[in-house]
DNA sequence: CTGAAAGCGCTTACAG
DNA sequence: CTGAAAGCGCTTACAG
């Protein structure tokens, strides 16, 4: 019964030798003689050896910590992003400590406080909303703290980043539409001020007038990614005088929800209305009808950002580089020519 | 331009005091004068010091760390409880450190990794798979670890556990559809050796027989848990001779892999086949049609689970303690009376 | 109410 | 190849 655990001390005393001796052993083998190398090995395994990493950390001055700051845990969309995150940082041996900003008003103090010393060595930021300001105050009062920023971003930030090209990817979804014969096309937007709703607006938009098509302001459904405001632009769309016979969602999520509420209240996707999403997320293949839509690398914009951040720390990348992955049309049964 | 972060230190000598005073000033801030509270404060302040973790939970002998052990980070499930986790955790002073065991084979070790000093002061494991001979094991040579078994279990496992009454809710399942008039009623079961399949198998086996109706063996249906699985369900379903008429999926998931497969293969649910799902994740109210399924108060499964850890680590709850929270059918569209 | 001092468990120059 | 010693930045009895 070991009612305490045994310490680098004991280990010494077991073995015989001194601590910096069992230290060496355990952390360059190949620095210490055979002999001394097998006698810790046995100390280890009598004793039940296992290191205390705040001490560890303490001394080193560094924690084998990354911070994820995300803003909602419970979306689906992220949960394969940081799949990819933890992917590379375990092997690399760092933890991995998720934060769920929780539209916290407060996630800049948040960030601010998981990059204390003794906390985290990194952060990833998959959430825009942090305040450049205070982000550029950071920056100004002190080195620039290893960060990177991923799928979102803020603006005139000097952070690396990892995303997608969101404008393209949103304009080959509205021209998939275009060039199945539709001509006018809603958009079911992402939450105000989001830069991912910006530039997904934006990118639907442009593709409308490079294709000489007009856009209608009515056809602009508000909403905030979640399956309800999904839901919701439906309810609009379906107390249109003059509906689009097509529209484009930010996100899979919402096209998700905009379907099945059109489907309840007795209309065929894509007879009525054709639907693109965005995101890919594992479900829009297995909607019905299955989703057309633009699909992002999750796993791998994890793995960048997560190689991004181990490069930023180890000092030996520009701190202000920008992985765009690309995007790809991905064309299932959500998506029809118009109906004559 | 701050290069250094300042150290207790630092904000002792620009306020005129002990580090030791500064230290009361900022965990016990009653015990020391109004004025000598004031001149720590103001040096706070001017330093920009914020506290050590690591220096922190080396003196105190804690972590401020618990971690949670889930078997797939990229599944929707686990995030609502992880949400809910970190939702009472972060409130109560805790970091959550996520860690996915990913089928890890090795994920005991993983375990007694995280259970080592200055890592973590307590443990969720959400993953059933953890042997239990290692368990018993840790048990045996140390006093119990800090840690409550969530969602899943370990059966013998004397782990304080919170969690759904899975036999209910299969019954609950089943019983409806036999109110429904089906009587050759199909299974799509999770993975094999899971906890969570053969609690539920064994649900759906015994509202069968209370019913006095077989239970056909050609009607188990393997799964996973996963979308593709509840798809390949539905390809074996669609190639049976006299298929059941209804079908009770293990997990949501599943459950609308199963439907969206039917659906492309040109079948109807609930026309052709009735199906259940279990969970009620977030998209089953926004599936085509929506699912009937048995409803998993998730948040809450993670809320207790991170209490019931609170509470062992404070020392006053009895270790085993079990938590069960109880599943509600929610009737939806997927469920109709049988073709007669 | 406050300070001097010890110590949490490691790692790492520095000697030898 | 190995050991003695310092020190990472805190907290907490112990005195006063």
């Amino acid at each position: 019964m070991v009612f305490d655990k045994a310490s680098l001390q004991d280990v010494a005393r077991v073995a015989g030798v001194s601590t910096a001796t069992v230290s060496r052993a355990l952390s360059k083998p190949e620095v210490v003689s055979e002999i001394t190398r097998k006698a810790v090995i046995d100390a280890v395994r009598a004793t039940g050896y296992s290191v205390n990493h705040a001490a560890r950390n303490l001394r080193r001055r560094r924690t084998d910590c990354i911070v994820a700051l995300i803003p909602n845990l419970a979306n689906p969309f992220f949960a394969q992003i940081l799949f990819g995150i933890s992917s590379v940082l375990a092997p690399a041996g760092y933890n991995l400590l998720i934060s769920d900003t929780q539209g916290s008003p407060d996630s800049e103090r948040l960030m601010m406080s998981y990059l204390d010393r003794g906390r985290a060595d990194g952060l990833i930021l998959l959430d825009g909303l942090i305040p450049t300001d205070h982000l550029d105050d950071a920056v100004r009062s002190r080195p620039l703290p290893p960060a990177v920023l991923a799928c979102e971003w803020i603006d005139g930030s000097p952070l690396p980043q990892v995303r997608v090209d969101n404008l393209t990817g949103a304009k080959l979804a509205v021209e998939h539409l275009i060039g199945l014969g539709h001509r006018r096309i809603g958009h079911v937007g992402g939450p105000s001020g989001n830069v991912l709703s910006i530039v997904r607006e934006a990118g639907h938009r442009a593709a409308m007038t490079s294709a000489g098509l007009p856009f209608d302001e009515a056809w602009l459904l508000p909403g905030d990614f979640s399956l309800a405001s999904g839901a919701a632009a439906a309810g609009r769309w379906l107390g249109m005088d003059r509906p689009p016979t097509a529209v484009f969602c930010a996100s899979d999520t919402m096209a998700a929800g905009f379907v099945a509420a059109l489907h309840r209240a007795g209309r065929d996707v894509p007879a009525d209305c054709s639907v693109v999403g965005f995101d890919d997320i594992e479900v829009a293949a297995h909607t019905v009808p299955a989703l057309t839509t633009i699909r992002q690398p999750r796993t791998e914009i994890g793995q960048v950002a997560a190689r991004t951040l181990l490069a930023v720390i180890a000092g030996d990348t520009p701190v202000s580089a920008c992985t765009l992955l690309s995007v790809e049309l991905i064309v299932r049964d959500s998506t029809a020519a118009p109906r004559s």
